[in-house]
DNA sequence: GTTGAGCGTT
């Protein structure tokens, strides 16, 4: 079983290996991705994890709030990316 | 700087 979490206000210096390192001490983590721009090639600030759900409720509750790269992390359960409009095509 | 992206296919 695996949980999908939400990381956000990560440093723009953050990397999906970052990530990955970070929650693989809570357990083992299935993937983990930094979220950029697609349009622009930049860092959006937060990213997502996928890890065994014993691994991702210790890593919320330890690492939510924490300090990481000099930014205050907030790390959630995450949502269902169809919940929302994200590619208006014009 | 706050809840993705992939897409002749999950």
């Amino acid at each position: 079983m695996t949980k999908n979490i939400y990381v956000g206000n990560l440093s723009w210096e953050c990397t999906d290996q970052d990530l990955r390192t970070l929650f693989a001490d809570f357990g083992d983590v299935s993937s983990a991705r930094v979220i950029e721009d697609r349009e622009t090639g930049r860092s959006r600030g937060f990213g997502f994890v996928e890890m065994e759900a014993a691994g991702a409720e210790q890593a919320i509750e330890s690492l939510n709030g924490s300090d990481y790269q000099g930014r205050n992390l907030k790390v959630n359960e995450a949502q269902p990316r169809q919940s929302r409009p994200s590619r208006p095509r014009y």
